[in-house]
DNA sequence: TAGTGCGGGAAGGAGT
DNA sequence: AACTCCTTCCCGCACT
């Protein structure tokens, strides 16, 4: 059934699917050593997506998949996984063959009782979409930040990172 | 034709 | 209780 390598659990090393770096601008990398310790972000700001709020002055809030996706993306480990197809406008995509291990890992950090899926996953992306938050690009697993989220997700880096 | 990716409805779960 | 943000299931369509 799962036809991936066992040994991909936990972070994408093997399995290589090239990372095209048409555009290469691979962004600077943070510190996210531990999958299970990176600072979460905050949930948007309810019923105001037109200023979604990712920080909460509290601290600590679940975290959401754009994030989690974002985080991936500024790990380079991860390139096997999800790679910036277009960073600067937000533009990223899955590997076909690793992104069941993308979405094993969201599942897990958010400790779901079943496993994630890409399939599931992606369906949270679509809902996205309504939002306006990431947005499916027409290109087979390529999906873009939109504006707005990608700012405050390179400002809560900047800041994280402090 | 089969496999894969995608779109979305619907219901449910967990947290706030 | 209401609401948010997914999660899970499922079906159908398009493309290769």
């Amino acid at each position: 059934m799962n036809k991936s390598d066992p040994s991909l659990q936990g972070h994408c090393q093997s399995g290589y699917e090239v990372c095209p770096s048409s555009d290469s601008d691979s962004q600077s990398m943070i510190s996210a050593s531990n999958d299970n310790d990176i600072p979460t972000l905050d949930r948007r700001a309810k019923k105001n997506p037109s200023s979604p709020q990712l920080t909460s002055p509290i601290g600590k809030k679940k975290e959401r998949l754009f994030q989690f996706l974002y985080e991936m993306l500024q790990t380079p480990e991860m390139r096997p996984c999800v790679w910036w197809v277009q960073s600067h406008s937000g533009r990223f995509q899955f590997s076909s063959q690793n992104k069941e291990k993308l979405a094993e890992m969201w599942g897990r950090r958010k400790g779901n009782r079943k496993t994630m899926t890409y399939q599931k996953m992606a369906r949270a992306l679509r809902n996205y979409s309504r939002t306006g938050e990431i947005s499916k690009v027409k290109r087979k697993l390529t999906y873009q930040f939109s504006d707005f989220i990608l700012s405050r997700l390179q400002g809560e880096i900047k800041r994280g990172s402090k």
